[in-house]
This record gives C-alpha cells, sequence and structure tokens, in this order.
DNA sequence: TTGTACGCGTTATCAC
DNA sequence: GTGATAACGCGTACAA
C-alpha cells in the first residue's frame, strides 16, 4: 500500500507538508504543492481514512441508524432511498458511513450504543425512524457526544438538527384536494403511531382541514399497519365518505377492506411509494423523496461536525397519483 | 474515551496482556485473564475497532458491494434482505462492515476501486448482483488482493467462494409444478439477463424440464423487466400454454399482459419477493431466503480471512405460493 | 507468564 | 514555508 511517505519521498518534501497539502492548509508554497499534488496523481495515492480517523478526533466518520422493522417491503423501499442517498452524498463529501439497525441493539443502553459508536471513532449520526418510545437514542442524543440529524422528529439543540417535509401541510393539501374532488364531509382518519411525532403533526394538518371546511372527522390509530387499517376501514367506513390513511400501506388496506365491503369510498395515502402502482388503483397521496431528504441529511451533519449549529430543515413534497404505468417503465 | 491502557492500569498489568486476554491467545494465566476481564467489565471497555484495523492487517474490515439498479422496490427489497443479513451476522462476529454500491463506482476502473478499498483498510468484499458484463468487479477479484464471497456467480479461486441456491434445480422444480398442474405442452419462458450467470442456469433446469417431459420452449430475453417480460408476454403468450418467468417482477409484467389479453396461462414466478402478494393473484415460485444467504456468506468469508480456501456453497430454497393474506398478518 | 517497545498511516504542534 | 516528532489505540515480536 502506497502511503503518505511514499509520496513525501517521491516530492521530496516531510510527510506533514503532504499532509498539509492534501487537507488544504496554508503555509505552504504554490511550488511545493504542485509537486506534492504530481506525486500523489504519479503514485496513485489514496489516503487510508481508517489512519486519518484514529489520528485526528474529527475525522468524519457517520453512522446511519436506521429503525426498520424489517415486514413490509414499502418501508424496504423507504429504508433503501434513505441508505443510497445518504451514501452518495457522503462519497461526495469524503466522510466515511457505516450502516446500522436498530435492532442490532436491542436491550442495549444508551451508554452501550454510545461505546459502541465510540469504538467505532464515530462523531456523527443520522436517524431515521425514530419514534417517541425510542428512550436509548433520546439518551443517545442529549449525551451531546455526537452531532446527530433526525429525520422527522422536532430535535433540535446545539449539536443536533432535524429534517423532513411539512408533515402537517403536506396531510392538509392532500387530504383537501381529495375531500374537494369528492366533495366528502364525513372523513375517517387512519392515523399512523400512537404518539408519533410524525403522527401529531398529520392529524394537527387534518383538524386544520376539518375546522377551515366544517367537516366531521374520526381518527382512529393504524399504528402504520396495513393489517390494522384494513380492520378499522371494515368497521368505521360505511358511514364516512372518504378514508384518508397517514401512509400508502396503510391505504392499501383500507382500499382492499373497501373492496371486499363492496362500496366506494375515495382513499388518500402518504408517502408515494412504488408499491401504490400495483395495486391495482389509482389514489392520491403525498410524495416525498426520501433520498434527497438523506442526502440533505448528510451535508447538515457534515455542517455540524464542522462546527454549525443545529437547526431545522423542511423540505418540499408534492402530491401524486401513482398508477401501474407510471411504475413500470 | 477508555484505552486498552485504562484496562491495563486498572487491572494492574501491562498493555500487551490485556490484549492478549481480548483477543484470545493463550499463555495467560487463569487468575491474570480473571483481572483483565474484570476490568473490562467495570470500565465498560469496547476495543477501538478503528485503531485494531490499522494496527493488524487482518482485522476484519469488510465490504458490501451490492449492484442495485433503484428502479423498482422488488429489489430493494431483495437488497435489504441482503444488507440486514449481512450486518447482523457481522456484528455476530464482530466485523467492521462499510455499504457500497456499484453506481458510485461507475466509469472508475479496477485499480481505482481497489485502491479506494484499501484505503479504507477494507480485506474481505461481497459481491451481491455480479453479472459477466462487470469487468471492473471480475479484475477487482481477479487481482487477488480482497477475499471475496460472490453471491450467484460461479467464481471459485483460492481467496474467492461462491453462494446460491441451485437456480438450475430450483427454475425446473417450480417450472415443473406448475406445468404438471396445469398439464401444459408449450412453454413460454421469459428468461432473465442475457449471458447473466443465473440466467443461462435457470435456462438450463428448464431445457431439462422439456427435454424429461418432453415439451416445447420459446426462450425470450426479459432481461429482468416488467415491461420487457409484459410485451414478450403480449407477442408470444397467445399459442403458448403457460409462462415460466425467471423473477417475481417480470412475472408480474407478464401476468399484468394476461388479463390485458384477456385469455388465460398459468405464470409461474421465482424469487418469493412481498411485492406478489400484493398483485391479486397468486402463483407459485421460488422462494430464496435472502437474508440467510447472505449471512452464509458473511460466515464464509470470515472462514476466508481466517486462511480458508474459496469454494462452493448451495443455500436451500423452497417452492411456495404467495398470496395477500400471507403479506398483510 | 508478563512486560517493553515498535509499527500501522495519519494529523497536529512546534521548532526551525 | 518547511520539517521533525509526538500522539491516536491497538497488535505483536521479543526480551525479561
Amino acid at each position: 500500500m502506497v502511503s503518505i511517505k511514499d509520496v513525501a519521498k517521491c516530492a521530496g518534501v516531510a510527510i506533514s507538508t503532504v499532509s498539509k497539502v492534501l487537507n488544504g492548509y496554508p503555509n505552504v508554497s504554490e511550488e511545493t504543492r504542485q509537486r506534492v499534488n504530481k506525486a500523489v496523481e504519479e503514485l496513485n495515492f489514496v489516503p487510508n481514512s481508517v489512519a486519518a480517523a484514529l489520528s485526528s478526533k474529527q475525522a468524519g466518520r457517520v453512522a446511519l441508524l436506521i429503525n426498520s422493522n424489517m415486514k413490509t417491503n414499502a418501508i424496504d423501499e423507504i429504508d433503501m432511498q434513505y441508505i443510497s442517498g445518504a451514501l452518495n452524498k457522503a462519497m461526495e463529501l469524503n466522510l466515511d458511513v457505516i450502516t446500522l439497525f436498530f435492532f442490532m441493539f436491542q436491550n442495549k443502553t444508551a451508554d452501550e450504543v454510545a461505546r459502541y459508536l465510540q469504538s467505532q471513532s464515530i462523531t456523527g449520526i443520522i436517524i431515521y425512524g425514530m419514534s417517541k418510545e425510542d428512550k436509548v437514542l433520546h439518551r443517545l442524543i442529549s449525551t451531546g457526544k455526537f452531532k446527530c440529524v433526525v429525520i422527522d422528529a422536532p430535535f433540535v439543540n446545539v449539536s443536533t438538527s432535524c429534517i423532513g417535509v411539512d408533515h402537517r401541510r403536506a396531510q392538509y393539501e392532500v387530504a383537501a384536494k381529495t375531500v374537494m374532488e369528492n366533495n366528502c364531509k364525513r372523513i375517517l382518519y387512519i392515523a399512523g403511531k400512537r404518539n408519533g411525532y410524525v403522527t401529531d403533526e398529520r392529524i394537527r394538518g387534518m383538524e386544520d382541514l376539518v375546522k377551515e371546511k366544517n367537516l366531521t372527522m374520526l381518527v382512529r390509530n393504524g399504528e402504520f399497519s396495513e393489517l390494522q387499517a384494513r380492520n378499522i376501514t371494515l368497521k368505521y367506513a360505511k358511514n364516512k365518505d372518504i378514508v384518508v390513511c397517514a401512509s400508502d400501506l396503510m391505504a392499501i388496506g383500507a382500499m382492499k377492506a373497501l373492496i371486499q365491503m363492496d362500496i366506494f369510498r375515495p382513499v388518500c395515502g402518504f408517502d408515494g411509494i412504488i408499491l401504490m402502482g400495483y395495486v391495482g388503483k389509482q389514489m392520491n397521496t403525498v410524495r416525498q423523496d426520501f433520498a434527497s431528504i438523506s442526502e440533505s441529511a448528510m451535508e447538515e451533519l457534515q455542517e455540524l461536525m464542522n462546527g454549525g449549529y443545529g437547526r431545522n430543515i423542511v423540505m418540499k413534497h408534492s402530491l401524486v397519483r401513482m398508477k401501474y404505468e407510471d411504475i413500470i417503465a
């Protein structure tokens, strides 16, 4: 393996000078800079990021913490977009990344998780899919040992940023559109996880709509489960005009239930997953660009690791209808 | 951060003794071993894997190379299973893992990729979804710089193992079953990628069947594309008795085409992805346990890194019918 | 059986 | 502007 030492020798300078050039430090003459760069080219030198991480505490090593329940492939789709977006941006920014799933830390304490991350020289983490019950993660964040970016959960402090679409507004918009198109009055709203951050926001969006248009609404928690959404629909949809769901997966469950009941009710979802294209019916949904959300999260994490302050970032969303023809192309 | 030095001090022994205990070396008295372990417990010491990787060249750092085309969520589902299986086993075996996608290395040479991996102190790689055209990967493997485990491609040498189900047999079985159930004579077989390793194996399986049962078969390449499978079906299915597809996704495409043509033909797929449960019709397919394939791959990679020789590993498969009720539960 | 000392490849702090 | 040199945390010959 060609090391910085070889480069130094080849360029006829000291190791520390090479390091300065590589890391863009000042106080290096243009001439030596060029000599070093030439040597780097010649030897095809690539700095060893492991050594860099060991040497400097602020080398950008990042962990992706993913809360995947591994049950439905809708979740898979979203997580894959998250992962690939993050990895892509990380490579661009020259950050090292390790990918971790929550289930690897089952019945581990926050301290244990923190030590594991430190054992990997991790200084920044991005958290996907955190819920209010994830006490371990909350503690992990509040230790302040890591720079954090949290997706879809309102966590902001000096070393923590959060990022996501405006769920309240998005839920309002997609429901309003569907309500208007079908002239509905009585809403069945199948919400997500009880006490979920996103769930609460979306319920607020629905409340905005109900108030503004003078509608009625029954709210039930579907826990983001297709099966529960199905059962809720079977039980309550009959004397409602519309079923609004807090996720596409639940919307699919609701739709299947309606078909079984042999009644028509407009249904709308949330997320814009490709799976929607396979279920046979179109519906309105909110499209989130998970990959670019994740890319932005990685950029933000770099900001934090470079000394920036935590903040709240809102990403764009859009309303779409998904059909098979769009998916297959 | 608590380091090995602290542990040594706490246990009243030398650093190297701690290291020996940690790595299970002999020639340490039971008494000191216990003292060291106690100190480790007390201080909650977790060895820094970055330093370990830097120090010893054979520290197990592994890269997952994933060829995801990021277009369909069926692929997502499979890849997520691969990833989570690998990460899970790696954590169990105390191996560090970085996850990489092929598209990150677009228009990079094998040398460049190798250097990148070395810059990360990677010594072992697992390759998912390699095709015959991936020249860069072939070269990467043949450099011998890394221990490799390749999924579903026949690569075996001293430092390379391969692993996967018996595609020839599996394809034979699922097709045979469907043929028998429906008493078919004329097969339309929609194969995968032209010149794909798996594709060729599966075609052989079909040829076995055709020969044994004295059937006729038309083979067309669907490139694992749902759309192409659809078009092939529209074009050729009419005067065939059955459509056998080399992937579930193509089977879905074929089925949708048949519905549009308003004719019935039995269809069978390959992979056993959850998506199948959403398309409304049941069909026979081959179920592969991608997570456990990936776990076994990680175990095999560890064997290789510990000095084992490359070999060919065959995983089990099973025949299933997927229906919505199974998925949703 | 235990401890000393050096090396892994890099960064960073100083003298020069 | 440049170059020694001490960390970083660990593995491991080698000496004791």
